[in-house]
DNA sequence: TTGATTGCAAAGCATTTGCATGCTA
DNA sequence: TAGCATGCAAATGCTTTGCAATCAA
């Protein structure tokens, strides 16, 4: 029995056998930025996780964070979402269900909701057109409970945590 | 009884009342690039549009391009959509129905759909979390019928009409 | 030893901004 | 005539690429 219980030894070894299929090699700055990823809670940029990792070893290059983005999204340890800033945010996938996100135009907060209902009629739906599926992406926008309170307000609610800062129009 | 029909009546009121709502001004410019957009199919990028109008009048220049865009969308003419490949495209908004997108990741053909059910279950689930949704986006990735049948191939099938160049991840 | 990986700097790409000039209302 | 609109060039912001040095297998 181990003295004390390894941190994220699935994902490790999802990560590593990506890299034995792919005859890519496990390096330090792999393991590094997968495990301050899965440290954190979900939602943050490929910049954000750059400055956490560059905390622990400062000669981390911002190129191999993007790099390694990519490369854990390809092994299924990560996915990619986007909110409306115009930017590309990770949050975790291995083990974690599958969600949607609802995201307020006002402070940003992000809520993540899933329906099997409307995944089965999204199936349905691809089915009617013969179409295969292999992922999908259902964003909802609006305003947040507190938000609706305070009407048009352009300032962020107390307690909020804001990860989307929606500057102008939000879109896609 | 005028001689001829004149064509997008009624998407150039739109125009025509949103730029006097907001104190903005006609110009021949927003008038010949909508009038283009709206002579086009769907799901075409600002540089798509620029080299449009730019064979109707060499002078426009490309920033007006993506302003009127911009414009044309706050006016609920156009709507913003996104599909994997990194660019913007817009499509026709005013009085088209709301519906959803399927993208093969193989060819990049755009399939519209529209499920009510979806549509009330999304609210539903809004509801759910007191949240008041605005707008939304579902997209479904996969493969249509035809790319399903050439299993893994990279060309574009005959008679496919690519509008999104897949490049590597397709994702969000 | 070989070829994948890294980190830096530079390039890419879509989009936005500054600003002098032009043009609507 | 005032100030919004235009078009060019330059800037921006995020992401990718080229390349020499480094390192895992």
């Amino acid at each position: 029995m181990p003295r004390r219980a390894e941190k994220f030894v699935k994902e490790k070894e999802v990560l590593v056998e990506h890299l034995q299929r792919a005859g890519l090699r496990r390096t330090s700055q792999r393991d590094l930025i997968l495990e301050t990823f899965l440290r954190t809670e979900e939602h943050l940029t490929s910049e954000n996780l750059y400055h956490l990792v560059k905390r622990l070893d400062p000669n981390v290059g911002q190129t191999t964070v993007y790099r390694t983005l990519k490369l854990l999204t390809e092994a299924g340890l990560a996915r990619e979402v986007r909110f409306g800033d115009n930017k590309t945010y990770y949050e975790h996938h291995f083990n974690h269900e599958h969600h949607d996100h609802m995201i307020c135009t006002n402070c940003g907060r992000v809520i993540e909701f899933f329906s099997a209902e409307i995944e089965a009629m999204q199936d349905q739906m691809a089915d009617n057109f013969a179409f295969l599926p292999t992922h999908h992406s259902l964003r909802i926008w609006g305003l947040c409970r507190d938000c609706q309170k305070e009407s048009i307000h352009t300032s962020t609610p107390p307690g909020a945590q804001p990860r989307v800062k929606v500057k102008g129009l939000v879109g896609i």
